[in-house]
RNA sequence: GGCGCAUUCGUCUAGCGGCUUAGGACACCUCCCUCUCAAGGAGGAGAUCACCGGUUCGAAUCCGGUAUGCGCUACCA
């Protein structure tokens, strides 16, 4: 008998796969790794109606970027196998049947239409939904003459009448059902695949699973598990039933609530190792205090006692914060080689590709600490690659000035700047700050219409910086364009 | 309807009977820094700890009830 760890993701390709589903994955990874167990990845294709395409690799994928990689499982393989349920059919079917032959389970020819009627009347009648059980005493003779009518069956558990199923749930602590409220599930479907039920139990036996960690909306099933084990002979794992995580209506997690799929995430320029603290943080803490979090101390004090027992809404603002609290821990080189896919991808089609190394790289140090996502970065730095400007050029006048001073003060700028003969931060701002001065302009007021000159905006990285970044003969041009808006009367 | 779980600032949370005038973070506001925006620094506002009872010298912390929310109640997971 071995105490050894071995817990498991088992999601269902039913779409792809939404923080709630990774922020369990996380949590068993976490749990896995702090024991020194293993941790394994089952896949649950079960529902052959809802299966989506590519959603396996959506998910895998998602593990991958996160850096959850896992010991058993798809493409990794191991002793356990196969690890999707799909290809583990005769291992349920044997089972189901066991369980028939025992006295435990009992196939049920009810049609969808009498089951549909049976929950219609029920649910008028104000009374419980649930199986009633009309196939559970059914006589040879009976069977016999459902088969004959070619009723491909279900195979029902035979729920204990009485009695109460306890159990101990590691977060939740001791949870008591009663038998009674349980209907005869189904085990096996007429399609041939098992239920959730089956095949879950069924499989973390197999696999030797020796703590599950779920999502809390498997609380009230347990007791149908812990049953399964009973009847099967399996002594069961533990159960901790990790609180869920809510939309900002509180509702379940959906579409209305912006992106839900962890893809998504990736895709507005998250960075993975954001989305691990984060979401470690969501329903799990390890003091009053610590916001950011590696994953190796992560691994070192995770927990379950710290793991919270109420459901939590998906902050996003906080989220976008943490961004950019590791977006600027980046290196250069690092924030750099992340930012050029969405660079490649959201600059205009007009900009010419591959876009220079180089130039990037001098202006990525510009734009590191304003950027909370690496899909804004295009936006933030597209006026260091644009040709033409386009900006209202009333933004050229700032505060307490008029048209004449503003084009007067372009003018003079325009002409100290060509007479430099070193193009850096330091010589520009010897001869802009003076130039103030001399216009009797405040350094905000000539360096901000400068700065719509040069950028297009009003808000931008700092100036003479980015002047240096783009050279001396651009920001000329700029300056007049910039005169040549003024000039034009403003329609 | 039944069963189950939960309930501390708008949100994420700390708190596990006295150290609490309930701490931190995001968001918000003010100020500082400053060529704008960020970032950073200093402050501020924000929670009668869902409510009602009980236990106790003492409760956010323990117990009971109520309310509310959520989950399950499928040949979905």
């Amino acid at each position: 008998m071995t105490s050894q760890v071995r817990v498991r993701f088992a999601p269902s390709p039913t779409g792809y796969p939404h923080v709630g589903n990774i922020r369990t994955a996380l949590f068993n990874w976490l749990f896995s790794r702090h024991w020194g167990g293993s941790f394994i990845v089952r896949i649950e294709d079960t529902d052959v109606v809802r299966k989506v395409e590519g959603a396996v690799e959506a998910i895998l994928d998602s593990l991958r970027w996160l850096g959850l990689l896992w010991d058993e499982g798809p493409e990794v393989g191991g002793k356990h196998g196969p690890y999707f349920q799909s290809q583990r059919l005769k291992t349920y079917h044997e089972v189901a049947e066991r369980l028939v032959l025992q006295g435990n389970a009992y196939y049920c020819y009810c049609s969808p239409r009498r089951l549909e009627g049976m929950r219609a009347e029920q649910v008028r009648r104000k009374q419980p939904p649930g199986y009633d059980r009309h196939c559970r005493n059914l006589s040879p003779k009976e069977r016999s003459q459902k088969e004959d009518e070619g009723i491909t069956p279900v195979v029902r558990f035979k729920t204990p009448l009485e009695g109460k199923t306890p159990f101990n749930d590691l977060i939740r602590g001791e949870v008591v059902f009663e038998n009674r409220a349980i209907d005869d599930y189904v085990l096996l479907k007429s399609d041939g695949y098992p239920t959730y039920h089956l095949a879950n139990v069924v499989d973390d036996h197999l696999m030797q699973i020796s703590h599950v960690l779920r999502a809390e909306e498997w609380l009230s099933s347990t007791p149908r598990h812990l049953l399964l084990y009973q009847a099967l002979g399996f002594s069961p794992p533990q159960f901790a039933h990790l609180p869920m995580i809510l939309g900002s209506d509180r509702s379940k997690l959906s579409k209305r609530h912006g992106a839900v799929s962890i893809t998504e995430y990736r895709e507005e320029g998250y960075l993975p190792e954001t989305m691990v603290n984060f979401l470690a943080l969501l329903g799990w803490s390890l003091d009053d205090k610590t916001e950011i979090i590696s994953p190796k101390e992560l691994v070192d004090k995770f927990s379950l006692e710290r793991v919270s027992k109420t459901a939590a809404i998906f902050n996003k603002d906080k989220l976008s914060w943490m961004n950019g609290v590791y977006i600027r821990s980046l290196s250069l080189d690092d924030f750099t080689q992340r930012a050029l896919p969405f660079l490649e991808e959201g600059l205009p089609a007009s900009v010419k590709r591959p876009l220079p190394p180089d130039y990037v790289k001098k202006i990525m140090p510009l734009i590191q600490e304003r950027a909370k996502t690496l899909a804004e970065v295009p936006e933030l730095v597209r006026f260091f690659f644009t040709q033409e400007l386009d900006y209202d050029s009333r933004l050229l006048i700032g505060k307490g000035m008029n048209q004449e001073v503003t084009f007067g003060a372009l003018k003079e700028a325009k002409a100290k700047i060509a007479e430099l003969k070193t193009f850096d931060t330091d010589s520009l701002e010897s001869v802009l700050r003076p130039l103030a001065a001399g216009l009797g302009l405040k350094t905000g007021q000539l360096f901000g219409t400068l700065r719509v000159a040069i950028t297009g905006q009003t808000a931008a990285p700092p100036l003479f910086q980015t002047m240096a970044v783009l050279g001396k003969e651009k920001c000329l041009e700029r300056i007049n364009d910039a005169l040549e808006n003024l000039a034009r009367p403003a329609s």
